[in-house]
DNA sequence: GAAGATTGACTTCTCAATCTTT
DNA sequence: AAAGATTGAGAAGTCAATCTTC
């Protein structure tokens, strides 16, 4: 289990998983533990939704906002739907793809959700950084998704 | 969608969110799509043994090196048994639960494998960090980690 | 034909309950 | 009772095929 990748970057590409296993893990079971409060997913959509130009947005654009693929992204819509936090709209200008917004129930979801997942950030993540790190990750973590996305190799 | 959470901190939460997810799907598509190279989980349980005192490790200590719950070592272990990769011994010592340890075909399938897994980490990943990038990665994201799994809160 | 979305079949994980051994 | 492991039921995602609209 050695050469081929220089051992400090190995070490960080371990730290990267476990990491990301054990912090969310947890915050999901935090928050499936609360009462009310939206899973770690639905609170991406809703979000997406909320920050969108006109408050909508096709499905395609969640694909790669929350990074699922398409069926997966069909099917966490149909859960939101049903729930009623959201509605698909047909889209006038081209039917291949309904307009997602949110329904007065999702917009208080997320108000509703975001304290419980604010104070869930900060007790098993943020608190743990100082600043410099925080810069540090979000620079090199956003290099390597972007470099990943566009198929790079 | 503000306050409660320092706003650097938060966009380093969301690249770690997003970069795992990017990262991580694409390097399990490119080791699926080459002929006789295990699945990233599969990869991590051997290694875990191999790397092991005398190569022999329960499922608990599974738990938490590869995080996943009791249940889900159980299944993947059975899969990997199944595959003839490796083998549960009774432990003298403690009935309660076997001992795993690797058949030769595990081993085998380890050395298979790395190259591989080394060329797509190196690829969407290390190549995209300087040193002190890693350094800091592994540094933060170890304490992350670790305060995460002490129950920290 | 390409783009957006959906669906059936399947995989893998979690939780809760259960069983065995200590 | 506690610790280790397993199992049934269910959740949520993937892939591949399909359908509709451009």
């Amino acid at each position: 289990v050695a050469g081929l990748v220089e051992p400090s970057r190995l070490a960080a590409w371990r730290a990267f998983l476990t990491a990301h296993a054990a912090v969310v893990g947890r915050i999901e079971r935090e928050l499936a533990a609360t009462e009310g409060v939206l899973p770690l997913t639905w609170y991406d959509v809703l979000l997406e939704l909320a920050a969108a130009p006109r408050h909508r947005l096709r499905q395609r654009d969640l694909v790669t906002a929350i990074v699922l693929t398409r069926s997966g992204v069909s099917r966490l819509v149909d859960r939101l739907a049903a729930a009623g936090l959201l509605t698909r709209e047909v889209n006038p200008e081209d039917r291949r793809g309904d307009l997602l917004s949110l329904t007065p129930a999702g917009r208080a979801a997320l108000q509703h959700t975001w304290p419980a997942y604010a104070h869930a950030i900060e007790t098993y993540f943020a608190a743990h950084l100082d600043n410099a790190e925080a810069a540090t990750l979000t620079r090199a973590l956003t290099r390597v998704r972007d470099r990943a996305r566009t198929g790079h190799e």
